[in-house]
This record gives structure tokens, sequence and C-alpha cells, in this order.
DNA sequence: TTGTACGCGTTATCAG
DNA sequence: CTGATAACGCGTACAA
């Protein structure tokens, strides 16, 4: 390690400025200090004004935790999860800070990293340092066992993961009404034969879009064939393996439906290297819209984009209502939308049907 | 939106347990309740038992608040970026929280999204909350402005961006030993043209690792051919256009650098369009290991590892050591490692010269 | 118009 | 061994 750092130990215990220094300073009380800086009760503006002039040359910065203290609440939020922030965190996490920051609340990081102990440990920090509430959140959807916050009252949602018992709020993408989207797409752009590489078939979220999928192809009037189904990891190799699969052993299929842009990107490569033409020869759509994978494949994937940056915010001011009363429990869906790039053909290359 | 939500606003400010409500119901006074969880004084064992009990049966939590505000201190610091959380956020990220954490801190989220105001919002709120101290960080490594704390003394850490102004703690990955383990292992490997698809140039990571090149290379007794350093975007597709470039102009280079793993991934596309074989013909190496592009690309890539997440930690743990008292100031390169998978041939192929 | 005093929930000190 | 009391920093009735 290459270090060019300077020691020093000083110990230095800066004081913060005080109400009690600004009031002295002004040669007022405590109170008149108060009140002249929250603009409350009746002041001569000159004092006002004085107290204000003061404060600002002190640097005085009301301590909050004397104010939380007193107003019996804290003004943070935990963010806690159980097995790791994976890489939809982010957007999460932005939604959820801009809701929480229009009411001035903070969110605090907790990382359980999937043991139950530092789980335990962190809830019980969290009503230690009297949260207002509490969101719950994962790299999976599927469910996970409550939180006990015990009798405290304190507010838990669930975002991005869920639980089955008792009468929780969760808000999860809409995988059904994403898969279902997805189809349209292709069926409007004349595709008849479309085979869906997924994800592991004990996600939940496989299994909604798988459902949607067969929904919709039925609405359209279109066999399903069971060999179009193929289930595996959500890794790029699956995709690009299953698609040699697939088109070999069913050389009529004209589109893919993957479930990530990691599987369909391993498709996309699998077409090429078997001379196939994306789109024209076939289709491919992708799910979660991940920028880096779907913008840079060749030709761009068109993908399901799960809106998760405002799911996030939908969860924070869902939060904020419950922290101010409100007592809402079941599930929320929040909607998916397409993000057509190339790889079903451009918008307005849908055929005159 | 698919929502089955029940609302009833209820209005229940559930009084949480404080230490009178455990000394009254102990029969005791709230001294003794103190000292009795707190382990502290004398007591005889059977009070102090006593109390624990219904402390627990209650659900007594103490508030963090009180304590705090007794304390001076509120054992929390605030992870400040200005433009976003990037990729690298995440482990850097769990890096900090897991060495705050030994010291029972908790660490609150803010990004003010490249937006000064907000920036300085954070801050007056952090100050405001009177942490324990500030990590600045970002997405790139880049100078930024240093931040102001007033007269606080509140110790400021930068991780994964520097400040110049000014005597800061600064914690950066170390981009020079990087790029020479890079060169070094290409050149073990037999290797001796080799190319350099860079970032962007402006970026100082680009040109501390250029620099870094360009020594080992010298070192090495090898030429330095100005057209085999290309630079552009962090992105696939410059890669992608950059090697097919390098490689018709320049049809002896045996290796490449790539100043990420996306480039990277760009550059092995190509190569197998151009027909020539990874790494039999051409080795490639990539920069950051980010393992979801870098363990799928066919060959896996051999890559450079930034180590974040124990930068990271040693972020966390300088910052205890500020808050404790010392001072420190100066640039901290934390070293990256080599991660080797198969786009340099194996670990043990290295030829005998 | 301004000052005083109490309370928020703790811990620590000092009597008893 | 245990209980009362003074802080910590602030807001706010209420008194002046």
């Amino acid at each position: 390690m290459s270090s060019e750092v300077s020691n020093e130990s000083v110990s230095r215990q800066m004081q913060s400025v005080t109400i009690h220094d600004v009031a002295r300073e002004a040669g007022v009380s405590i109170g008149t200090v108060s009140k002249a800086l929250n603009g409350q009760g009746k002041l001569k503006s000159e004092t006002r004004e004085r107290i204000q002039e003061v404060a600002a040359r002190l640097g005085f910065r009301p301590n909050m935790m004397a104010q939380n203290l007193l107003r019996g609440r804290s003004y943070t939020v935990g963010l806690l999860t159980t097995d790791s922030y994976g890489r939809f965190s982010i957007p999460l996490m932005k939604g959820i800070e801009d809701a929480l920051g229009t009411a001035q609340i903070l969110v605090f990081l907790c990382d359980a990293r999937d043991d139950a102990q530092r789980e335990r440990q962190y809830i019980e920090t969290l009503l230690s340092k009297r949260v207002d509430g509490i969101i719950v959140t994962s790299r999976r959807t599927d469910p996970r066992p409550a939180i006990d916050v015990g009798q405290t009252g304190i507010p838990v949602l669930y975002a991005y993961t869920q639980v089955k018992e008792g009468n929780a709020l969760c808000i999860l993408p809409d995988d059904e009404q994403g898969a279902r989207l997805a189809i349209e797409h292709l069926v409007e752009h004349g595709r008849r034969h479309i085979g869906h590489i997924m994800g592991p078939s004990h996600f939940e979220s496989t299994q909604l879009r798988q459902k949607a999928v067969r929904q919709v192809l039925k609405e359209a009037g279109l066999a399903t064939h069971e060999q179009r189904f193929l289930s595996g990891p959500w890794q790029e190799s699956w995709g690009y393996n299953a698609t040699q699969f697939l088109i070999t052993s069913d050389p009529q299929v004209d589109a893919i439906f993957c479930g990530n842009d990691q599987i369909a990107r391993g498709t996309i490569d699998m077409l090429r290297e078997l001379g196939r033409k994306v789109p024209d020869d076939i289709a491919v759509i992708g799910f979660d819209n991940w920028e880096i994978i779907a913008a840079s494949s060749r030709p761009p994937l068109t993908t399901v984009d799960l809106d998760i940056y405002h799911l996030g915010q939908l969860a924070g001011s869902r939060l904020l209502a419950m922290i101010d009363g409100s007592r809402e429990t079941g599930v929320i869906r929040h909607p998916c939308h397409l993000v057509i790039r190339a790889s079903c053909g451009s918008h307005d290359s849908v055929p005159i049907l």
C-alpha cells in the first residue's frame, strides 16, 4: 500500500456552539434566541435580526438530537436488507431517498448480509435510535419472513420483497404486466412462434411471468408449445446454451423472450453464431433494462424496464403516509414499461396485419 | 398500477417505554434501573435480575437520542456523494458499513445528485444531526472540491475521490500499481507487442495507468509505440471499434490492456470477428473485475480488481481513528490485485523464458 | 416584548 | 446498596 500519510493525534473535542452561546453573545435569554430563530412569538425585529446575525456569525446549528428528543421522533428511517444490496438497490435507494428527503428524513444503511443475527442486531439498533420507520428490501422479490419490531408500532414497509404472513404493505414490480408487455409487443410485430428462456423456476417472478406469457399467447390465439419454455440460471451462459438448444430443436421460433438482459445477451450471441439475424429472423426481448448490458448489445436490446426508481419513490412516500398515521396493508404492484431499442425491430416497423 | 391496499388512518402514537416505566414497574428509582441495565455500581443481584426481567418484559429499549445527547455524539456518520452512486458504491458501502459497524455506528445515505445546493443541504443536515464524521465519495476518482464543515472539527474523509486543496485524507485505488500488475502479467506471459485501449484521457485514472504502462514497457526493454495507445469512452463499443483499428493498423499486436471490463468485452468480440483467438493469438486483460461482465465473457476475462470492498473497510477504520482524535492527512493508495481467468492464458502457462 | 422554568430520556455524581 | 438530582440542548408555555 503506497501511502504518504501524516498522523498527528490531537485530542480536540471542539465544543459545538449551543443556543446558550448565542444567547450570551447577543445579550438575551435562550428562549428569545429560540423564538428569533424559529420565527415564533413576537419579537422586536431589531432583536430578531441581531440574534440571527449572531447565530450566523457563531455558526450556530441547532442540535437535532436535542430537538428530536423533544419531538419524540428522529427524522430517520432504516433501509434494511437481509441478503446484501444488488444492482437494483441503487435506483431503489435513490427513489426512497428522494421521497423521504422532502420530509427532511435521512436514511440509514443496514446490510445484514444474510445473517439473521446481524439483522436482529440492526433492528434493535434502529429501534433504539427511534427511527420513524423501516423499509425492508432484498435482491429478490420473493417472500421473506416479516421483521419483528415488537410493540413499538413503528411502520414497516417491504419494497422489492414481500412477506406472506400478517398484514404488511409490500411494493413490488408487476412481473405479470411486464411479461404481458413483452409478449404483446412481439405479437404486434407479427411474431407467432415465441420462445421463453426463463430464470430459475423457483423464483416467483419467473412463475408470474410464465403465467402471463401463457395467457397472452392464449389470448392471441397462439398455441403453447411446452418445449419453448426453458428454465435456468440468471446467466449469460444460460441464454447462450438455451438458445442453441431452442433453435436447433425448434427452428420455427421467430422470437425469444428472455428472463433478463444478461440471458438475452447470451441469446443474441448464440443467434449470431447460428447465422440468424436479429431482429429480421428472430426478435429478442430482455428484462430489467440494465442499461449497460442492454444498450451495448448488438443490436441494442429492447427490454422491459422495472422502473425501480419510481418503485423506491413510491415506497418512500407510502412510508411517509404511514409515519403520519395511515395504516396500509396489502400488495402494490408497480407497473413496468417497455424500452424499445432495436432487437425486435423499430417502433414503427409494426407490420400492417 | 394493480393494487389491493387497505388504508385505515389511525392516530396511534405508541408511547415507547421509558426508564421511568421500568422503574415504576420494578418499584425502584430510575437511577437504579440505569445501573442495573448498564452493569454499573453495586446492586443486590436479586434487584438487578428483577429489574432486567421487568425491562425485558416491558420491551424497554434505551432511547439513543437521549443517550447520545448526553454523550455529545450521535454514533452515525454521513456517506455523501455529489454525483450519484455508481457501480463501485455497493462494495464501498459494504466495506464502510462493516468497519463502522464494529463501533456501533450507522451510516446515513446522502446522494446529492450533482446538485451543489442539495449537497450543501445534506451537509447542513448532517452537521445538525451531529454526525461523528463524514465520508465523501464519488463515481470517479478524480479530484473534487473539499466540503466545508465550518468550525465544527468534524472528521472528513474522501474515499474513491480526492481533493487537492488543504490537508484532507483521501483513499484511492492504486491505478499505477494496478496497471503495472496487468502489463507485468502480459510480459511474463511472453507478450511483446502490447496495445492499451484506454478510457477518456481526462480521467486521472487513465493518465496514471498510461504512465505506469509506459514505465513497465521501458523496464522490460520494450519499445513504446504511440499508435498503440488509444483513448475513448468507457464503453463496450469503444473497445469494439478501437480493437478493429488497432489490429488492422498494427497486426503485430499480441496483447491488449483495456481500460475496463466493458471495453475488454468489446475487444474480445471484435477479435472473434477478426478471427483472432484469445488468448492464443492475442491476450486481453481488463480492469475493474466487474464479475458479471468479466466472468461471462468468452473466454472469461483476466482483469485487475480494485478491491473496493477493502478500500471501503479501510476508509471506515481510518475514519474511526479520526473520530477518536487522530488527525490524518494525505493520500492512501490501496493496492489492486490480479484476477486470473482465461483471456491471457492460464496461470501456469507462463512460458519458460 | 422578553425572560424563566419545565420536560424530553438518559447517565453520572453524590448523598443517604 | 439505593435514591435524588444535575446535566445534555432545545422548544414552549407562562410569567413578568
